[in-house]
DNA sequence: ATTTAAATATAGGGTACCCTAATAATATTA
DNA sequence: TAATATTATTAGGGTACCCTATATTTAAAT
């Protein structure tokens, strides 16, 4: 099993190579934010697990299995980062924070994440307890609670 | 700011608390599943950062700050739970993941969890999605899809 | 009160990850 | 092709966290 950390880089190679055709060295730095040295270290204990083919000065490929861990965390990733802007966690946040979500969950936990994204993208329209859930964000009462209450006044004032 | 682990430490330490009046170092071991000398390091550190005040063969107890961000984790742990076994996780599996997501979570994701759970249990009655989710987790069809499919069906053979 | 048991502490070591500074290889461009 | 710039690599060091094995201290039992 590969590490939090060896999952980062994975999922950055697969995201390199999948715009540029092949990932390099600087470019992965770059995406994860640390330094040239540090993901040469990290790739080669990478090459030595089987997940990445590494040669001196030459770019970093996927093996079979690495590009299999780096596609499951990248939908795993997406999965949760359609979940946060469901419940309404402006983009870049939802983002930042799959990144951060995205390890180590059992995979029934993401199983049920998903099922709710596919949920509500499969009602047939807009579902309404999502509009009302925003009604609930900004007010903090349930619509359906406030109109039972209003009834109520009503009876008693007439 | 505490790392991870030592916000880990914290909220154990504050359960332990609460439960029999004092932490000992055995006690966090055994909750975090670490050796005992290993929490009188974590125990040294957090001292030094005037998280808890340790006295050695004498127990831990957390500063008024230790305290602060203990409660805080534990908020957002039970935060996530809460949602976790809404969207049906297993209480366990829940549990576990929550104290994997509990950490580094920008605010506002805590807070549109913590709107998405208030809002469910807010719900006058047993809101009807959830039971639609939970049709939905079952057979993978949105109920109200299956109805107007049957509906349309219905149309054609009559 | 002494012995034994339990808990705690220290010493020493290991891994994963990160860094800077210095070197080596490759690309570029004059 | 030689000089320069870019990129990659190595060397060396640091921190956080974990461990085992060995003291040391406190608590329990005789």
């Amino acid at each position: 099993m590969p590490s939090r950390k060896a999952e980062d880089y994975l999922e950055a190679i697969l995201n390199i190579a999948e715009k540029k055709g092949y990932s390099r060295i600087k470019d992965i730095a770059l995406a994860l934010g640390v330094t040239p040295s540090s993901v040469v270290e990290m790739v080669k204990r990478l090459n030595d697990m089987d997940f990445v083919e590494y040669r001196k000065y030459d770019g970093v490929t996927l093996t079979p299995e690495g590009r299999e861990i780096a596609s499951v965390v990248k939908d795993r990733h997406d999965t949760i980062r359609a979940f946060l802007e469901i419940i309404k966690v402006p983009g870049e946040i939802a983002d930042k924070d799959a990144c951060i979500i995205e390890h180590e969950l059992e995979a029934k936990t993401i199983e049920q994440v998903k099922n709710l994204v596919n949920f509500v993208q499969s009602a047939p329209d807009y579902p309404q307890w999502l509009e009302h859930f925003e009604i609930f964000c900004e007010t903090g009462v349930h619509p359906c609670e406030a109109e039972k209450r209003k009834a109520k006044e009503h009876r008693f004032s007439s």
